[in-house]
Order: C-alpha cells, then structure tokens, then sequence
DNA sequence: GTCCATACTTAACAATATGTTTACGCAAAA
DNA sequence: TTTTGCGTAAACATATTGTTAAGTATGGAC
C-alpha cells in the first residue's frame, strides 16, 4: 500500500460523475473527498490536503482554471496533482489547463480503466526516494542503500524501524514527541496504539546493539549523540 | 545537474504548444529552439546540432516521421534523441516511429510533469554510454556482448532480465524502488504488475545461481556486493 | 502467410517478513 | 501505596514477496 491510501478530492456538479468516479477509485484503495463547485473544492482542498485534485472544467462558482490556477499560485500546492476533466474533443481547454499547471486530463465521458490507470501511473511517477545519508556518532543511516551502519558494521532494519530511526536522527539530541512519530512515521489516517512505537524502538535498540535512545519518560524519545 | 545545459528543438506548428513545452524545459535549465514546420526544424537542426529533437507528428512541410527518417540516415544524427509527439491512442504512429529510430513518444496532450520526466530520463540513459562493461563482485555484465558472466563462466539472460540485472549493477548496494524500476525497464507507457517484477528477479537469481539481489520489503531491491 | 519457440505477463496461492495488539511486570513519581 | 508510563514478549493480524502454472504476445524459421 504505497501509492494507495492517497487522498483525492474530486470537483464536479454532477453527482452522477462525482459517485463514478468515487465509486472506482475508492474501490483502489483511494481516499475520496468531493466537492460541488469551484469554492467547495478550493475550501476542502485547504481542509483536507488532498494528493491529487480532479477538476470538472465547468463549474459553478469558479470553474475548474480558476480552482487550478488560485491553487498553484500557493506553494502548498506546488506539488499537488491536478487533473482535469474535460469534454472529449475541448483542446482549447487542454492548452489552457497546461497553462495553469495541470498535470493529466481525462476526457468524459470517463472510462473507469483509463481513470484507474492514469491514476495509479500519475502516482507512480512523482515518488522518488530520499537520498541524504545522516550520521549520528558512530551510526551512519544511508536511505540511498537502506542500511544502517554501526562501527562500520552493516544492519538490516524493517521499513518502519528504518524510518523511525531515521526520523530521530534528523535531529539528534531532539526530543520528538510520540504524537510527532505517529504522524511522521504512520501519518495521520492510521490509527495505532502507542504500544507500537515501543516495540519498533526496542527492535531497533537491539538490533543496533548500543544504546543510542533515550526514553524520556511522559515526552517522547530523543537520540543521543 | 550534469544532464542540463542541453539543447532541445522542438517542432511543431502550433505556437500553444510550442510555448509551453518551451516554458516547462526552459525552467529545467534546458536550452530551446523551436521550429514551426519539418523544413525549418531540419534547418535548424543542422544549424544548432540539438542534443535531442522533438517532433510533432503532424506538421506541414514535411511531417515528423519524414523529418525523423531523413535526419536519422546521416551519420551526424545518429546519436541524437528524438522524439514523437503524437495523439494519444496513435499506436499507428508508435510502430512507423520506432522504425525510423525514435527514442520515445509524448502523448498530447502533454502533462509538464511527466515531459520533464521522460526528458531527464532519456538524457541520463545516454549520458552513461551502455558500453561500459559491469562489474560486481564475481558478476561481469557486458552489454555489448549481452552476457552475463559469473566467475568466468557465461549465463544467458533474456531481455528483460538483463536490463534489471544491468539496472541494479549501475548502482551496487543502491536500493531501486519498484517505481524506479517500473519506469526505467519498462518506460512510461507501459504499466505492468508489480508480481513482473518479482518473476524477472526470480528467474536472475535462478539463472546466476549465486544470492546477489537483496530484497527490501516494502522498498524495493538491491544488489549486493 | 503458418507454425514454433521463446519471452513476457498475469493470476492464484504459499511463504515469510513485518506491523500491531495484548497482557503483564517493573519502576519511578505522586 | 497507588498511579502512571514504559519495556518486554508472545500472540495475532496484515502486508509483501516468492513460486508456480497457465495464458498472451512476439519474433524467427520455414
């Protein structure tokens, strides 16, 4: 579940389209959010923070241009996917859009398949990997190998140990509070008991062999130089 | 950026294109020129030698393919990238195109995102000139001779596996994600399983008998060395 | 063109690694 | 002493990958 769990609001002011569209892309494992009109999606975008924003080019109360262009003008939304949805053959619309930014457009009437894959093929394509290797004393945390090296000794650690290892070591001697972790390590949509946070630390304090966090009791864990 | 710095011309006759193709590679740090028809870009092309070419299918004066086939019989150009746009369900265009010698196809309407992507990409392919034998540990990879050699003695891979196998030699130790894989061995257009990819890995590490891809759960894979 | 061999992809299922919860014990603070 | 928070281990659930087999291209020989 890499590129699923993604949000994606969907503007539109037929409600037919709005229940198509939810109804497949939901069934991939996104998550939908929909919008009326122009300011409804401009509101809830803000809200929700959506990954991929889909708009019908003509709508009521700021049609789709305008949404996407207001949008793009902040830099929250820089990196936001913006597609549009247009009539089959509106080219004018087509230039205009890439224009304001947009990523994709799909042509109504829409084919649940092409949505699909457009959709997953959009997703796939903006994921890159993070490449800065931190060093902490004598623990060197590489996400280019995904390895953790201790006295230049090779450690294979699960993904989530690797990220919540790498969170802590961003910012050595940091105290990162447990609700931090959550949202860093789990984000915000899952939902685990605190319990899990202790378990992966113990994992990683043992795999590692030194003792290189800190409990700090009621707070959070921090990393120790 | 060591792929930047490049000149791209980039031909077709409607101006809304032109601009905005330019405008997105321009701010990659790519130099443009652009053409307006098959004369002016063949002119052009011998007067500023681009690095990479990319050609609308249809345009008056000579049309893409026509320009494609007769840059490509002169040994000047035969290093040179070049590039279709075509319509985007055009498979017709897709086969004549790959038989003139095009490098890659960019569907109209064109997502900035993914143009840039398929550019950089296209560059940093050429830039390592695929005539470098690999070496990793015990493994010889020779992509001129397209065999795989293992302490001397030669193993034959298919296509697929080979270029995987070349993939992950480029970076021993480096982690590609499946994304990454997806999109370097199998390009943008396609879009296969992810269930593929573990098929090809199982057949390298079946025919190389020795244990030199590492998989990383929920990352991706990587060799070791 | 047809046939054949090979490679590629997909789907179903098994195996395994990973993530989460639970229950309990301990220790420090109130 | 009671309470609170944390550590630990095992049980449980889930996710991800490995494997197999069968279907689908693809390209070459004839």
């Amino acid at each position: 579940m890499d590129s699923k769990g993604k949000k994606i609001l969907i503007a539109d002011d037929e409600p037919d389209i709005l229940e198509i569209l939810s109804y497949n892309l939901n069934k991939e494992g996104y998550e939908i959010i929909t919008a009326k009109d122009g300011d409804d999606a401009i509101q809830k975008s803000k809200l929700f923070k959506p990954d991929l924003i889909m708009l019908d080019v003509m709508m009521p109360n700021k049609n789709g241009m305008e949404v996407c262009k207001l949008l793009r003008s902040q830099p929250a939304y820089q990196d936001t996917l913006i597609i549009f949805l247009t009539a089959l053959s509106d080219e004018v619309s087509h230039v205009k859009g890439l224009e304001y930014g947009a990523d994709d457009f799909i042509s109504k009437p829409v084919s649940p398949k092409i949505l699909v894959t457009k959709i997953n093929t959009l997703f796939r394509r903006v994921q890159k990997p993070d490449d800065t290797a931190l060093k902490a004393g004598n623990i060197v945390i590489d996400p280019v190998k995904f390895v953790v090296t201790v006295d230049g000794e090779d450690i294979v650690l699960a993904k989530k140990e690797f990220e919540l290892l790498h969170l802590l070591a961003t910012k050595p001697g940091r105290v990162f509070l447990r609700n931090e972790i959550l949202s860093q390590i789990w984000g915000t949509e899952v939902i685990v008991g605190d319990r899990t946070i202790d378990v992966h630390i113990r994992k990683i304090r043992q795999k590692l062999g030194i003792d290189c966090i800190t409990t700090v009791k009621g707070v959070g864990y921090k990393m120790v130089v």
